[in-house]
RNA sequence: CGGGGCGUAGCGCAGCCUGGUAGCGCACCUGCUUUGGGAGCAGGGUGUCGGAGGUUCGAAUCCUCUCGCCCCGACCA
């Protein structure tokens, strides 16, 4: 490709609105622009890139025993009415009705449709196990798009679904899509985890999320130091503390005033004690009744854990009202002592000696509270974790880092067959269930990633899978003959060896064609200038560490290919 | 949806408070010089000041409504 003709538009300056690095580095180097709020074109640079990841994913994917399909971008509304979904998914699901008024959605995900294909074709347990997939766009009408093609409303999305006769079969399949996912991000050259994950709104028993580790990730991932334990924090266990022999002598429980001090933050300084002597109490409304859940002052709850430890269907943080009725008081003056609702404590709280709770009276609080002595709970991990928390594997401690959520793996078991009605004839010829996997990578996400990963002050550095050429040939001026023969030469014979190469024919400074380079980031480029080129040399030189030789012009092509056919 | 902010040239921004000829840098076009790390000089403005209404002799500027976008939060792959 010759840069003269490609819609390659780069700019010296970042536009204003982009708040990550991968994507200001997209728009500067030209592989995307903007159309409306997470929604972009991709210009031929970005396409390239994209291309080169869906090629991984679709090669690991056959390779794995998975049949490409595609799915409607329009769904019809029964599908998800039939499911359910319709009514539970909410607002991010596009509707729309066509010109006879009936309704459809845009596919924010497949598993109607595929559930719907599978069903009207399979009959028997002799045509399973089957593993389908697709490339395709998305549509999900998030709140609050952000960060480019990380969190657009429009995206690429390779999403796969196993149908099986049973457990083991369905099980055999999770573990191959692990490995295989495993082996597409390892050829992307990305560093990766993949970690224990909630399974959210699409269901299911549990799952694992393959995470980019990246300081913008959006999630926060725990993984401990020693074993292999890897969990998203909104899932990481945390292993009970031992219980510590006392330090303190109990002292008298007492109420003092702490007029309008609410927070952990506010009570702490009022009456300087330490947010780890202090109690944080919170009302929750529960199908299993008000619950206040305890974790010790400078913790989060997590409600996950809580709703878990509960076995509860939903918790929701009580009204005014509800805080009102179970405390006596306003919301921020709650505490174990007396209070009327079940009392589930985190065991953090265990450990607390003469602590500090809300008194359940408006402006005041107590002191010297003594957990067993003063209130009574049922124990459980209902916080969530942070860094040097004890892992629940082994005896290791947890560390927090930072991810990018670029796949997902899930064992949805029946959700779907069932409601829908998709069914096969096992060997003694009865009805049953599909038991289904659901397996989904961003494509997008995985290109912004690998950016995130890869780059410093003066452009991309793409990984040699992912970059949209192998070499870039740069003649330094086009206007000398013998410098633009001897390019146009290379170029061929790049070109002919089957290496991807861009030729920088602009007629521009050097400086700018060097500027431009390093922001896109091929990973090989070769210089070719006056004076090396009377001695018959060429520069080549690597994006990634900076690595420049002086080479023969004839030895040239061979020395990129060998360059090339480096790992990363 | 709650809180905050921004819409002025292709991009980044100033001008608005205190109404009176629409500006700066980059990019772009022409010419000359320059030519291995975002060149210099000279010339050129490519704009419904997001849109609609209002106040005013006069509105980018003041008022009302509206649309779009961004940031923080709750939600989510």
């Amino acid at each position: 490709m010759r840069f003269s003709k490609m819609l390659l538009p780069t700019l010296k300056e970042s536009p204003a609105d982009a708040d990550v690095i991968s994507q200001k580095l997209m728009i500067r180097a030209g592989m995307i622009r903007k159309v409306a709020a997470g929604i972009y074109n991709l210009l031929p640079m970005g396409l390239r890139v994209i291309r080169n990841v869906e090629d991984i994913v679709r090669s690991e994917m056959d390779n794995a025993g998975a049949q490409e399909v595609q799915m409607p971008v329009v769904i019809p509304a029964e599908l998800w009415k039939e499911s359910g979904r319709w009514d539970e998914y909410g607002k991010e699901l596009l509707r729309v009705r066509d010109r006879h008024d009936r309704e459809f959605c845009l596919g924010p995900t497949h598993e109607e449709v595929i559930t719907d294909m599978v069903r009207r074709e399979v009959r028997s347990y002799r045509e399973l196990p089957l593993n389908l997939y697709q490339i395709q766009t998305k549509f999900r009408d998030e709140i609050r798009p952000r960060f480019g093609l990380m969190r657009g409303r429009e995206f690429v999305m390779k999403d796969a679904y196993s149908f099986h006769a049973t457990d083991e079969s369905a099980e055999l399949e999770y573990q191959n899509m692990h490995r295989t996912y495993s082996r597409i991000f390892e050829r992307c050259s990305l560093e990766f985890r993949a970690v224990e994950a909630e399974t959210g709104a699409i269901g299911g028993r549990f799952s694992h999320e393959f995470m980019v580790l990246a300081d913008t990730g959006e999630d926060a991932i725990a993984s401990c130091s020693v074993c292999s334990y890897a969990a998203n924090v909104e899932r990481a266990e945390v292993r009970p503390s031992q219980p510590a022999p006392r330090k303190e002598e109990p002292r008298t429980i007492e109420r003092v005033s702490t007029p309008g001090k609410k927070t952990i933050e506010e009570v702490s300084a009022f009456l300087k004690a330490a947010p780890q002597k202090l109690i944080k109490t919170l009302i929750y409304e529960t199908d299993k009744g008000v619950v206040a859940a305890l974790v010790r002052g400078d913790f989060d709850l997590n409600e996950m854990k809580l709703k878990r430890a509960l076995d509860a269907s939903f918790v929701r943080l009580a009204d005014e009202e509800t805080v009102k009725k179970a405390t006596g008081a306003p919301v921020g003056f709650a505490g174990p002592v007396n209070v009327k609702a079940r009392v589930i404590a985190d065991f953090s709280v265990r450990d607390i000696e003469n602590g500090v709770t809300g008194a359940n009276e408006a402006d005041a609080h107590i002191v010297n509270v003594n957990p067993e002595r003063d209130f009574s709970a049922g124990y459980a991990d209902i916080r969530n974790a942070v860094e040097g928390d004890g892992c629940p594997r082994c005896n290791g401690t947890l560390g927090i880092k930072r991810g990018i959520e670029v796949g997902h793996i899930f064992k949805l078991g029946t959700k779907y067959s069932v409601s829908m009605g998709a069914t096969f004839l096992d060997e003694a010829g009865k009805e049953r269930p599909l038991i289904m996997g659901c397996y989904g990578i961003g494509i997008g996400r995985t290109a912004a990633a690998s950016i995130e990963q890869n780059h410093d002050d003066f452009g991309i550095i793409w990984p040699k899978p992912l970059a949209p050429f192998g070499c870039e040939v740069v003649p330094v001026n086009v206007n000398d003959e013998e410098v633009k023969k001897a390019a146009e030469g290379l170029y061929d014979s790049l070109i002919g060896m089957g290496i991807d190469t861009l030729l920088d024919d602009r007629d521009e400074r050097a400086g700018v064609k060097f500027k431009d380079a390093d922001l896109i980031g091929i990973p090989v480029r070769v210089t070719v200038g006056e004076k090396n080129l009377k001695q018959g040399l060429v520069e080549v030189k690597e994006r990634r560490g900076g690595k420049v030789s002086l080479v023969k012009m004839n030895d040239t092509a061979n020395a990129v290919r060998l360059i090339l056919s480096e790992k990363a």
